[in-house]
DNA sequence: CTGAAAGCGCTAACAT
DNA sequence: ATGTTAGCGCTTTCAG
């Protein structure tokens, strides 16, 4: 990047004007005349000139630029969430730098870039700070706030779902519908998102007297969830069989259902009834049908990014946490109620 | 952002040294004693002082960011694109500048704060700049790499896959293998991908004497490939009716499945053979199983950056044209060889 | 190897 | 309303 660029001064020896008119011109509310206004545009067009974003940031002490944090775009649910927000703050005027965790976990690096970008806040998309990660952006006076994940630091703002209420009703309503063998397919065993949905996913179970009846892992991912499922139904004997699953997300549960269907030749809902979470777009598409916890995604992002922005502009603002309703979505991966499971597991 | 930091001033004061030993310190290779280093590291971590970025940008000139303009990442593909090319770039030690064009086409606002923020290159996805709006960013010496779209300007270099190839294999796998009316749904019709996969596609179906039979538009997204589809396959003459379906890209290729198979009670492949264009991760799902064109993707964001970088260090460098192979995917979602279609429209 | 000095391109008082 | 001046926090000559 040598190349020469046009600045202010170029503009004002062009437009005859001082150098301090040009910046007054480019600036929205700021006492310039019409016609000084006019020649420094003219002149600027000519030269091809655009203020130096830079610069500005140096002097005003505001990059207007906002850190989004992520994973993994691999699930679809983070995509939608991702681009949701940055929609919304683009359209506040915030430049948006993106930064995807290192898969190694080398997250303090991260931190350390967020930190001298000067970024005016950090939204996190179900990223997991540490306790020194979070208080070492808090105690630098940049402001974070986390969707879809929390962090043992109450000096960070989260918005999140109610996860331990979709558990519940997911473990409730499938004991409720006569499963008997419900089995629990969890994300990342320590994220809190997944412990608050398996607590309240026992505590529903619970209510009608059952309790987990297998329980495996998915780490959140596609193919890990395709492993645990078959981990879980690889028995032979039909009373050590689920005859239910739920899965911490959504993602996991349709691998659960490709799973199920395609290689251990069980029929969903007949033979084993799936719930998900998140409601992403897909899950919605007949093959699918998913019955699930709704998310409210539009809604954690505008509560997220006003808590953002406000906190920005009001560094003082005492740290929220906003826990938003689910909502479930019955479709036909759950057997309508009191059907009595059926096997048919193929021989093949 | 009235916070006030603390600035390498601070840090030379404490350590005892000249402002511009701390500089040196944290510049990798300079010139500076073990010692003094050691004493300006150990002042800046008592302060918790972090390089100003924008500061560095200044005066150096360069910022380190790279801009990333996308369109949506509700095509899982292209959410895949950008979380591939954001990690390598990232590696690689730039920051990302993300952009959504919006929605009602005001591009030109997007192109303007591109060039202000000083990003020293671009890399789009899938979106289309128009001449002036190419123009612009390239006379501002921005290099620009355009992956997976193509533009009618000679000075931008590009990085696709070949779409006529993937179309003419298409064309001609189903037109070989019996069928005897094959439908085209298309993308965005003007976009360049949709015309040279259309125009391979027809070519291919030439040569087994065929000519396309149908055609609609369902402009790359999901819901308006599913109408397309209910369009396309809205006869109740078995003859009027297509038995192939080739769809310009995958999200299309699995609407037109659920469709046919869910509300038209049309089955795939028996009935209809349908093949798409991408290769999504969950294409490959078998609730889908569909038969498609594998686009590079790891070879398309390595060329596409390898380019971008090169473009960035070697100003002068000519812009390139690159376009990789697409390699056939043959799943369930297509007839074998020579079996004939069987109808088996549901009455419901 | 290190410090002093001169800016990078801009904004924000401060005068006029 | 406009020009002048003084920096923002840093890198980079240039001397020493």
């Amino acid at each position: 990047m040598k190349r020469k660029s046009i600045t202010s001064r170029d503009v004002a020896h062009l437009a005859g004007v001082s150098q301090s008119a040009v910046s007054r011109s480019f600036s929205q509310a700021s006492s310039v005349s019409e016609k000084t206004r006019k020649k420094v545009m003219d002149a600027a067009r000519q030269l091809g000139y655009r203020p130096n974003t830079i610069a500005r940031s140096l002097i005003t002490r505001s990059s207007r630029t906002i850190a989004v944090v992520t994973y993994s775009l691999q699930n679809p649910f983070y995509a939608y969430l991702l681009e949701k927000a940055s929609r919304f703050l683009q359209e506040q005027g915030y430049h948006l730098l993106l930064f995807f965790a290192p898969k190694n976990g080398d997250f303090d690096m991260v931190v350390d870039d967020l930190i001298r970008s000067q970024v005016e806040g950090v939204l996190m998309l179900a990223i997991t700070l540490n306790q020194h990660q979070a208080k070492e952006v808090a105690d630098f006076g940049i402001p974070v706030v986390i969707i879809n994940r929390t962090v043992e630091y109450s000096g960070i703002s989260q918005v999140g779902s109610d996860n331990y209420q979709g558990g519940y009703w997911a473990g409730r309503y499938l004991a409720s519908q006569g499963c008997q063998r419900i089995a629990y397919l969890a994300g990342i065993p320590e994220s809190t998102t997944n412990r608050q949905r398996e607590e309240g996913f026992k505590a529903g179970l619970a209510t009608e007297g059952q309790t987990c009846f297998a329980y495996d892992v998915g780490y959140y991912r596609y193919d890990e969830a395709c492993d645990a499922t078959r981990r879980l139904f690889s028995t032979r004997r039909p009373e050590t069989m689920p005859d239910a699953l739920f899965a911490a997300n959504d993602l996991m549960a349709i691998a659960g259902m490709e799973t199920l269907r395609d290689e251990l030749h069980l029929s969903v809902p007949e033979g084993v009834s799936v719930i998900g979470f998140d409601d992403m777009a897909m899950s919605a598409w007949p093959s699918h049908s998913l019955t699930t916890l709704q998310q409210p995604v539009e809604q954690m992002i505008v509560k997220a990014t006003e808590l953002l922005l406000n906190h920005i502009s009001h560094p003082e603002a005492p740290p929220e946490q906003i826990i938003l309703p689910v909502t479930p979505k019955i479709r036909r991966s759950t057997r309508p109620v009191g059907n009595p499971p059926i096997y048919n597991r193929g021989d093949k």
